[in-house]
DNA sequence: CGCCAGGCTTCTA
DNA sequence: TAGAAGCATGGC
């Protein structure tokens, strides 16, 4: 990305190549953005409150000085790699190829590691639409208040909490789940600093000491917080999707980038409505 | 009413 | 070791 700019107090990219906010924001990667309109999103990302714009293909960060959007936004949306030339090497599957042109706007965004291994704790045996209404009243019950809404709650401030406290989320089962997490978290049990930098099946491992963390959840929170790009969270869609594409195989499951091109399917399939 | 949702734990054979 | 039941909640 070398076409950015900074004026009337907004960092604009103009012409962004594989960068497209609404599928980036709304595929299920992440679940505090909102769509206001006029190809705007709102949100608290990383302890900060964020206005985003698409217009055709340029960015618009707004109210955003150019040393927040390098020290911050450009990490969270995964903005210094080049995912052209990764669409480009998977291109020789004909599935793929189309899967990833069809979700070529997409970033693998790199959330911060406890939201998003929170965040994909909640997302079990459940629908999109619900997970973000849990997660939205988990914030604004237990983040702390900063312009524009709330943070989501820290480790610290979850462990200390009663399963009676968390009622009103109304989480369900999952209840039970996100306490072991932040307590374990918290407490040093699980050390999510040093996850990022752990091998892919390590830090998998160290995951699933929680409780109520299987493999899903883990590579959830392992891809889409932590920048292990290799993790590929296998769901129904994905499921369903291989069935039907690949006869049930996995032709990337070792790849470098496997979980982008994860994204790329599971994209696919859900707006399509694949069916077994 | 029944079924399902970006699954996991527990029980059963 | 594989397969199914149970789990909270809400939308359809």
């Amino acid at each position: 990305m070398n076409n950015i700019v900074y004026k009337n107090n907004a960092v604009v990219i103009h012409n962004a190549d594989c960068f497209n906010i609404s599928q980036t924001l709304d595929c299920g990667q992440a679940f505090r953005w909102k769509n206001i309109g006029d190809g705007i999103f709102t949100g608290i990302a990383m302890g900060r409150f964020l206005k985003i714009q698409q217009i055709n293909s340029d960015i618009i960060f707004h109210d955003t000085d150019p040393d927040t959007f390098n020290e911050v936004w450009l990490k969270y949306f995964d903005l210094d790699r080049n995912y052209s030339e990764i669409i480009e090497n998977i291109s020789y599957d004909p599935v793929l190829k189309k899967a990833a042109q069809y979700g070529r706007g997409i970033r693998i965004l790199r959330q911060d590691p406890w939201e998003a291994l929170c965040s994909f704790i909640i997302s079990q045996n459940n629908n999109i639409p619900r997970i973000k209404g849990i997660i939205d009243r988990l914030c604004e019950k237990f983040g702390k208040k900063i312009d524009g809404g709330y943070n989501f709650p820290t480790p610290e401030e979850i462990a200390c909490l009663s399963l009676e406290d968390l009622m009103p989320i109304r989480s369900g089962f999952r209840a039970k789940y996100i306490l072991d997490a932040a307590k374990k978290v918290s407490d040093g049990t699980v050390k999510l600093g040093d996850i990022a930098s752990k091998p892919t099946n390590e830090a998998r491992e160290e995951l699933m000491k929680i409780y109520g963390v299987g493999e899903k959840v883990a590579d959830c929170a392992m891809l889409y917080g932590m920048g292990h790009l290799d993790a590929f969270p296998k769901d129904v869609w994905i499921k369903r999707a291989l069935k039907v594409f690949f006869d049930g195989g996995m032709p990337i499951e070792n790849e470098k980038y496997a979980g982008i091109i994860q994204q790329y399917i599971f994209f696919y399939a859900r707006e399509n409505k694949i069916e077994i």
